[in-house]
DNA sequence: ATTGTTAATGCGATTATTTGCAATAAGGAT
DNA sequence: ATCCTTATTGCAAATAATCGCATTAACAAT
Protein backbone atom coordinates (compact mmCIF):
# COMPACT_ATOMS: atom_id res chain seq x y z
CA UNK A 1 0.00 0.00 0.00
CA UNK A 2 2.23 2.43 -1.07
CA UNK A 3 -0.61 5.25 -0.45
CA UNK A 4 -0.19 4.59 3.57
CA UNK A 5 3.38 6.26 3.30
CA UNK A 6 1.63 9.96 2.00
CA UNK A 7 0.04 9.66 5.53
CA UNK A 8 -3.39 11.02 3.41
CA UNK A 9 -5.75 10.95 6.73
CA UNK A 10 -3.26 13.72 8.14
CA UNK A 11 -3.54 15.85 4.97
CA UNK A 12 -7.45 15.22 4.37
CA UNK A 13 -7.81 15.97 8.48
CA UNK A 14 -5.73 18.93 7.85
CA UNK A 15 -7.82 20.79 5.24
CA UNK A 16 -10.76 19.89 6.91
CA UNK A 17 -11.82 17.39 4.73
CA UNK A 18 -12.57 13.98 5.62
CA UNK A 19 -11.66 10.59 6.04
CA UNK A 20 -14.39 7.94 4.03
CA UNK A 21 -14.96 4.12 3.39
CA UNK A 22 -15.21 5.31 -0.30
CA UNK A 23 -11.77 7.84 -0.52
CA UNK A 24 -10.21 4.86 1.11
CA UNK A 25 -11.40 2.15 -1.40
CA UNK A 26 -10.82 4.54 -4.36
CA UNK A 27 -7.05 5.04 -3.39
CA UNK A 28 -6.70 1.17 -2.62
CA UNK A 29 -8.11 0.58 -6.23
CA UNK A 30 -5.69 3.09 -7.76
CA UNK A 31 -3.15 1.42 -5.60
CA UNK A 32 -3.37 -2.00 -6.33
CA UNK A 33 -3.29 -1.26 -9.68
CA UNK A 34 0.45 -0.66 -9.32
CA UNK A 35 0.54 1.43 -12.78
CA UNK A 36 -1.47 4.30 -14.21
CA UNK A 37 -5.42 3.37 -14.40
CA UNK A 38 -8.21 5.20 -16.62
CA UNK A 39 -11.17 5.94 -14.54
CA UNK A 40 -13.01 3.17 -16.30
CA UNK A 41 -10.06 0.64 -15.02
CA UNK A 42 -10.95 2.42 -11.62
CA UNK A 43 -14.56 1.97 -11.64
CA UNK A 44 -14.33 -1.73 -12.80
CA UNK A 45 -11.74 -2.45 -9.78
CA UNK A 46 -14.09 -1.23 -7.13
CA UNK A 47 -16.97 -2.65 -8.33
CA UNK A 48 -15.46 -5.44 -6.60
CA UNK A 49 -14.70 -4.96 -3.09
CA UNK A 50 -17.58 -1.74 -2.97
CA UNK A 51 -19.71 -2.46 -5.72
CA UNK A 52 -22.55 0.45 -4.18
CA UNK A 53 -20.04 3.10 -4.38
CA UNK A 54 -21.60 5.44 -6.79
CA UNK A 55 -20.47 7.12 -9.78
CA UNK A 56 -20.52 10.29 -9.07
CA UNK A 57 -18.34 9.70 -6.00
CA UNK A 58 -15.92 8.34 -7.97
CA UNK A 59 -15.50 11.75 -10.23
CA UNK A 60 -15.44 13.33 -7.23
CA UNK A 61 -13.25 12.42 -5.75
CA UNK A 62 -10.51 11.61 -8.28
CA UNK A 63 -10.90 15.31 -8.44
CA UNK A 64 -10.30 15.68 -4.67
CA UNK A 65 -7.38 13.78 -4.47
CA UNK A 66 -5.88 15.30 -7.27
CA UNK A 67 -6.20 18.84 -5.04
CA UNK A 68 -4.84 16.89 -2.48
CA UNK A 69 -2.14 15.78 -4.07
CA UNK A 70 -2.20 11.71 -3.37
CA UNK A 71 -3.39 10.96 -6.79
CA UNK A 72 -1.54 12.60 -10.01
CA UNK A 73 -3.62 12.63 -13.10
CA UNK A 74 -2.71 13.11 -16.76
CA UNK A 75 -4.19 12.45 -20.47
CA UNK A 76 -7.25 13.67 -22.61
CA UNK A 77 -10.55 12.77 -22.01
CA UNK A 78 -10.75 9.02 -21.78
CA UNK A 79 -7.33 8.31 -21.61
CA UNK A 80 -7.18 10.31 -18.63
CA UNK A 81 -4.89 8.42 -16.09
CA UNK A 82 -4.26 8.35 -12.77
CA UNK A 83 -1.71 6.75 -10.00
CA UNK A 84 -0.86 7.68 -6.61
CA UNK A 85 1.44 10.06 -6.10
CA UNK A 86 4.63 9.83 -4.81
CA UNK A 87 6.54 11.10 -1.90
CA UNK A 88 9.42 11.34 -4.96
CA UNK A 89 8.38 14.17 -7.43
CA UNK A 90 8.88 12.21 -10.99
CA UNK A 91 8.15 12.95 -14.49
CA UNK A 92 6.88 10.95 -17.49
CA UNK A 93 7.32 10.70 -20.96
CA UNK A 94 4.70 9.36 -22.83
CA UNK A 95 4.82 8.51 -26.63
CA UNK A 96 1.70 9.73 -28.01
CA UNK A 97 2.05 6.58 -30.69
CA UNK A 98 2.76 3.82 -28.56
CA UNK A 99 1.36 4.90 -24.82
CA UNK A 100 5.12 3.31 -23.84
CA UNK A 101 6.29 5.78 -20.36
CA UNK A 102 9.81 6.63 -20.64
CA UNK A 103 11.50 7.63 -17.44
CA UNK A 104 12.51 10.88 -17.02
CA UNK A 105 15.53 12.13 -14.82
CA UNK A 106 13.78 14.31 -12.29
CA UNK A 107 16.48 16.61 -11.16
CA UNK A 108 16.52 18.25 -14.85
CA UNK A 109 13.21 19.29 -14.39
CA UNK A 110 13.19 19.89 -10.61
CA UNK A 111 15.87 22.24 -11.59
CA UNK A 112 13.12 23.76 -14.15
CA UNK A 113 10.65 24.27 -11.62
CA UNK A 114 13.21 25.96 -9.08
CA UNK A 115 14.36 28.52 -12.30
CA UNK A 116 10.55 29.46 -12.71
CA UNK A 117 9.13 30.06 -9.49
CA UNK A 118 12.42 32.30 -8.58
CA UNK A 119 12.02 34.67 -11.61
CA UNK A 120 8.37 34.86 -11.46
CA UNK A 121 7.24 34.06 -7.78
CA UNK A 122 4.76 31.16 -9.20
CA UNK A 123 4.60 27.97 -7.39
CA UNK A 124 4.19 24.81 -10.01
CA UNK A 125 2.67 22.51 -7.43
CA UNK A 126 2.69 19.78 -9.92
CA UNK A 127 5.19 17.27 -8.52
CA UNK A 128 4.51 14.87 -11.52
CA UNK A 129 4.60 16.16 -14.55
CA UNK A 130 3.94 14.43 -18.26
CA UNK A 131 5.42 15.29 -21.23
CA UNK A 132 4.05 13.83 -24.31
CA UNK A 133 5.87 13.03 -27.59
CA UNK A 134 7.19 10.33 -29.52
CA UNK A 135 9.76 7.92 -28.49
CA UNK A 136 12.71 6.50 -29.89
CA UNK A 137 10.90 3.49 -31.26
CA UNK A 138 7.94 5.07 -32.67
CA UNK A 139 10.24 8.11 -34.70
CA UNK A 140 12.54 4.81 -35.88
CA UNK A 141 9.24 3.44 -37.40
CA UNK A 142 10.62 0.34 -35.49
CA UNK A 143 7.17 -0.91 -34.48
CA UNK A 144 4.69 0.03 -36.74
CA UNK A 145 2.39 -2.74 -36.77
CA UNK A 146 2.82 -3.63 -32.86
CA UNK A 147 1.15 -0.83 -31.33
CA UNK A 148 -0.07 1.48 -33.90
CA UNK A 149 -3.66 1.26 -32.61
CA UNK A 150 -3.64 4.54 -31.20
CA UNK A 151 -4.54 6.42 -34.18
CA UNK A 152 -7.41 3.96 -34.77
CA UNK A 153 -8.97 4.59 -31.50
CA UNK A 154 -9.35 7.77 -32.44
CA UNK A 155 -10.76 7.33 -35.61
CA UNK A 156 -8.17 8.70 -38.33
CA UNK A 157 -7.21 6.40 -40.79
CA UNK A 158 -3.84 7.00 -41.61
CA UNK A 159 -3.14 8.49 -44.87
CA UNK A 160 -3.28 6.39 -48.31
CA UNK A 161 -4.01 7.71 -51.38
CA UNK A 162 -6.11 6.15 -53.53
CA UNK A 163 -4.06 3.47 -54.38
CA UNK A 164 -5.18 -0.30 -55.35
CA UNK A 165 -4.51 -3.33 -52.91
CA UNK B 1 -6.28 35.42 -38.54
CA UNK B 2 -3.30 34.14 -36.71
CA UNK B 3 -3.98 31.11 -37.95
CA UNK B 4 -3.51 31.60 -41.90
CA UNK B 5 0.41 32.03 -41.03
CA UNK B 6 0.54 28.53 -40.12
CA UNK B 7 -0.30 27.92 -43.52
CA UNK B 8 -3.25 24.82 -42.41
CA UNK B 9 -3.83 23.73 -45.62
CA UNK B 10 -0.87 22.50 -46.25
CA UNK B 11 -0.13 20.66 -43.24
CA UNK B 12 -3.57 19.18 -43.61
CA UNK B 13 -2.74 18.20 -46.94
CA UNK B 14 0.56 16.42 -46.26
CA UNK B 15 -1.11 14.13 -44.00
CA UNK B 16 -4.14 12.95 -46.74
CA UNK B 17 -6.52 14.97 -44.66
CA UNK B 18 -9.36 17.59 -46.25
CA UNK B 19 -9.67 21.10 -45.81
CA UNK B 20 -13.38 21.27 -45.07
CA UNK B 21 -15.27 24.65 -44.20
CA UNK B 22 -16.34 22.93 -40.91
CA UNK B 23 -13.08 22.68 -39.94
CA UNK B 24 -12.34 26.74 -41.09
CA UNK B 25 -15.13 27.55 -38.90
CA UNK B 26 -13.44 25.94 -36.12
CA UNK B 27 -10.40 27.40 -36.50
CA UNK B 28 -12.10 30.39 -37.21
CA UNK B 29 -13.69 30.45 -33.94
CA UNK B 30 -10.88 29.76 -31.79
CA UNK B 31 -8.65 33.16 -33.25
CA UNK B 32 -11.42 35.17 -33.30
CA UNK B 33 -12.05 34.45 -29.52
CA UNK B 34 -8.39 35.33 -29.12
CA UNK B 35 -7.60 33.43 -26.04
CA UNK B 36 -8.33 30.28 -24.49
CA UNK B 37 -11.26 29.17 -25.23
CA UNK B 38 -13.73 26.20 -23.69
CA UNK B 39 -15.34 24.08 -25.99
CA UNK B 40 -18.89 25.85 -24.63
CA UNK B 41 -17.33 28.95 -26.00
CA UNK B 42 -16.27 27.59 -29.70
CA UNK B 43 -19.84 25.98 -29.96
CA UNK B 44 -21.52 29.41 -28.83
CA UNK B 45 -19.49 31.63 -31.35
CA UNK B 46 -19.91 28.54 -34.59
CA UNK B 47 -23.85 28.89 -33.64
CA UNK B 48 -23.90 32.39 -34.85
CA UNK B 49 -21.77 32.20 -38.37
CA UNK B 50 -22.59 28.23 -38.54
CA UNK B 51 -25.65 27.13 -36.90
CA UNK B 52 -25.77 23.85 -38.59
CA UNK B 53 -22.29 22.71 -37.81
CA UNK B 54 -23.05 19.39 -35.79
CA UNK B 55 -21.85 18.85 -32.15
CA UNK B 56 -19.67 15.99 -33.22
CA UNK B 57 -18.22 17.73 -36.00
CA UNK B 58 -16.77 19.95 -33.33
CA UNK B 59 -15.36 17.35 -31.05
CA UNK B 60 -13.92 15.59 -33.52
CA UNK B 61 -11.97 18.56 -35.19
CA UNK B 62 -10.59 19.60 -31.89
CA UNK B 63 -8.96 16.37 -31.38
CA UNK B 64 -7.81 16.29 -34.98
CA UNK B 65 -6.17 19.75 -34.99
CA UNK B 66 -4.53 19.30 -31.93
CA UNK B 67 -2.77 16.17 -33.58
CA UNK B 68 -2.10 18.63 -36.17
CA UNK B 69 -0.45 20.70 -33.47
CA UNK B 70 -2.74 23.56 -35.11
CA UNK B 71 -4.21 23.99 -31.96
CA UNK B 72 -3.22 24.10 -28.48
CA UNK B 73 -5.53 22.28 -25.61
CA UNK B 74 -4.30 22.31 -22.17
CA UNK B 75 -7.11 21.61 -18.89
CA UNK B 76 -9.03 19.26 -17.09
CA UNK B 77 -12.16 18.45 -18.21
CA UNK B 78 -14.64 21.26 -18.63
CA UNK B 79 -12.24 23.72 -17.92
CA UNK B 80 -10.20 22.76 -21.08
CA UNK B 81 -9.21 25.45 -23.16
CA UNK B 82 -8.12 25.72 -27.05
CA UNK B 83 -6.06 28.23 -28.70
CA UNK B 84 -4.51 28.52 -31.97
CA UNK B 85 -0.74 26.97 -31.95
CA UNK B 86 1.65 29.69 -32.22
CA UNK B 87 4.24 29.99 -35.14
CA UNK B 88 6.51 30.44 -31.69
CA UNK B 89 6.45 28.05 -29.36
CA UNK B 90 5.20 29.12 -25.75
CA UNK B 91 4.34 28.00 -22.75
CA UNK B 92 2.06 28.85 -19.80
CA UNK B 93 1.50 29.69 -16.03
CA UNK B 94 -1.86 28.99 -15.30
CA UNK B 95 -2.92 29.69 -11.46
CA UNK B 96 -5.37 26.77 -9.89
CA UNK B 97 -6.96 29.19 -7.65
CA UNK B 98 -7.72 32.60 -9.79
CA UNK B 99 -7.36 30.68 -13.52
CA UNK B 100 -5.05 33.70 -14.45
CA UNK B 101 -2.03 33.08 -16.84
CA UNK B 102 1.14 34.48 -16.38
CA UNK B 103 3.94 34.38 -19.31
CA UNK B 104 6.84 31.93 -19.32
CA UNK B 105 10.22 32.78 -20.91
CA UNK B 106 10.67 29.83 -23.27
CA UNK B 107 13.94 30.13 -24.08
CA UNK B 108 14.35 27.95 -20.45
CA UNK B 109 11.81 25.30 -21.22
CA UNK B 110 12.97 24.82 -24.93
CA UNK B 111 16.40 24.12 -23.34
CA UNK B 112 14.96 21.31 -20.73
CA UNK B 113 13.13 20.26 -24.43
CA UNK B 114 16.56 20.24 -26.20
CA UNK B 115 18.35 18.33 -22.94
CA UNK B 116 15.92 15.72 -22.33
CA UNK B 117 15.59 14.98 -26.48
CA UNK B 118 19.74 14.65 -26.30
CA UNK B 119 19.96 12.50 -23.53
CA UNK B 120 17.02 9.77 -23.91
CA UNK B 121 15.73 10.68 -27.34
CA UNK B 122 12.16 11.28 -27.10
CA UNK B 123 10.81 14.20 -28.86
CA UNK B 124 8.39 15.71 -27.11
CA UNK B 125 6.11 16.68 -29.45
CA UNK B 126 4.36 19.76 -27.46
CA UNK B 127 4.95 23.30 -28.44
CA UNK B 128 2.53 24.43 -25.79
CA UNK B 129 3.33 23.25 -22.03
CA UNK B 130 1.20 23.98 -19.74
CA UNK B 131 2.26 24.40 -15.80
CA UNK B 132 -0.16 24.43 -13.42
CA UNK B 133 0.01 26.14 -9.79
CA UNK B 134 -0.51 29.09 -7.41
CA UNK B 135 0.22 32.42 -8.62
CA UNK B 136 2.12 34.98 -6.51
CA UNK B 137 -1.01 37.14 -5.48
CA UNK B 138 -3.26 33.96 -5.05
CA UNK B 139 -0.07 32.58 -2.32
CA UNK B 140 0.26 36.05 -0.59
CA UNK B 141 -3.55 35.61 -0.05
CA UNK B 142 -3.98 38.79 -2.15
CA UNK B 143 -7.27 38.44 -3.80
CA UNK B 144 -9.23 36.13 -1.58
CA UNK B 145 -12.92 37.03 -2.49
CA UNK B 146 -12.24 38.85 -6.09
CA UNK B 147 -11.38 35.36 -7.56
CA UNK B 148 -11.91 32.30 -4.96
CA UNK B 149 -14.63 30.90 -7.20
CA UNK B 150 -12.52 28.17 -8.02
CA UNK B 151 -13.14 26.03 -5.53
CA UNK B 152 -16.48 26.22 -5.29
CA UNK B 153 -17.05 25.50 -8.56
CA UNK B 154 -16.21 21.69 -8.14
CA UNK B 155 -18.33 21.88 -5.32
CA UNK B 156 -15.97 22.14 -2.28
CA UNK B 157 -16.01 24.50 0.60
CA UNK B 158 -13.02 25.49 2.21
CA UNK B 159 -11.83 24.64 5.46
CA UNK B 160 -14.10 25.92 8.21
CA UNK B 161 -14.50 24.06 11.91
CA UNK B 162 -17.91 24.73 13.03
CA UNK B 163 -17.75 27.97 14.68
CA UNK B 164 -20.72 29.91 14.48
CA UNK B 165 -21.42 33.05 12.48
C1' DA C 1 -21.57 7.01 24.59
C1' DT C 2 -24.31 10.87 22.86
C1' DT C 3 -24.98 15.05 20.30
C1' DG C 4 -24.33 18.71 16.92
C1' DT C 5 -22.33 20.33 12.75
C1' DT C 6 -21.67 19.92 8.13
C1' DA C 7 -18.75 17.28 4.71
C1' DA C 8 -19.69 13.62 1.75
C1' DT C 9 -22.57 10.12 -0.37
C1' DG C 10 -26.28 8.29 -3.25
C1' DC C 11 -29.79 8.99 -6.33
C1' DG C 12 -32.21 10.76 -10.21
C1' DA C 13 -32.06 13.94 -13.71
C1' DT C 14 -29.19 16.86 -16.86
C1' DT C 15 -25.72 17.80 -19.71
C1' DA C 16 -21.47 16.62 -22.20
C1' DT C 17 -18.96 13.62 -25.15
C1' DT C 18 -18.44 9.64 -28.09
C1' DT C 19 -19.69 6.25 -31.58
C1' DG C 20 -21.67 3.68 -35.73
C1' DC C 21 -23.18 4.33 -39.98
C1' DA C 22 -25.36 6.14 -44.21
C1' DA C 23 -24.99 10.23 -46.95
C1' DT C 24 -22.07 13.95 -48.51
C1' DA C 25 -18.34 16.32 -50.56
C1' DA C 26 -12.94 17.31 -51.01
C1' DG C 27 -9.50 16.83 -54.10
C1' DG C 28 -6.75 14.05 -57.40
C1' DA C 29 -7.05 12.22 -62.04
C1' DT C 30 -8.97 12.17 -66.61
C1' DA D 1 -16.20 19.80 -66.29
C1' DT D 2 -16.86 15.02 -64.74
C1' DC D 3 -15.71 10.88 -62.37
C1' DC D 4 -13.76 8.29 -58.55
C1' DT D 5 -12.05 7.32 -54.13
C1' DT D 6 -12.58 7.78 -49.47
C1' DA D 7 -12.21 11.34 -45.71
C1' DT D 8 -15.58 13.84 -43.28
C1' DT D 9 -20.06 15.22 -41.90
C1' DG D 10 -24.68 14.89 -39.73
C1' DC D 11 -27.75 12.31 -37.34
C1' DA D 12 -29.48 9.43 -33.83
C1' DA D 13 -28.35 6.46 -30.22
C1' DA D 14 -25.18 5.10 -26.58
C1' DT D 15 -21.93 6.41 -22.83
C1' DA D 16 -19.71 9.25 -19.84
C1' DA D 17 -19.50 12.96 -16.68
C1' DT D 18 -21.85 16.47 -13.88
C1' DC D 19 -25.29 18.62 -10.87
C1' DG D 20 -28.94 19.58 -7.26
C1' DC D 21 -30.60 18.07 -3.31
C1' DA D 22 -32.26 15.07 0.52
C1' DT D 23 -30.02 11.80 3.48
C1' DT D 24 -26.14 9.83 5.78
C1' DA D 25 -22.20 9.61 8.52
C1' DA D 26 -17.30 11.70 10.13
C1' DC D 27 -15.52 13.56 13.81
C1' DA D 28 -15.00 17.20 17.32
C1' DA D 29 -16.97 18.34 21.59
C1' DT D 30 -19.55 17.23 25.58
Amino acid sequence: MTHNLLDYPGKMHAGGYRVTPQRKAILDAICEAGRRVTVEEITLRLRKKSPTLNRATIYRNLLFLQRMHLVNGAGDGKDKRFEIASVEPHHHLICRECGRETGLDRTRVERLKRAIQKESRFTIDDDHLCFFGICRRCASGANRKSQASAKQRTGWKPRRKHASS
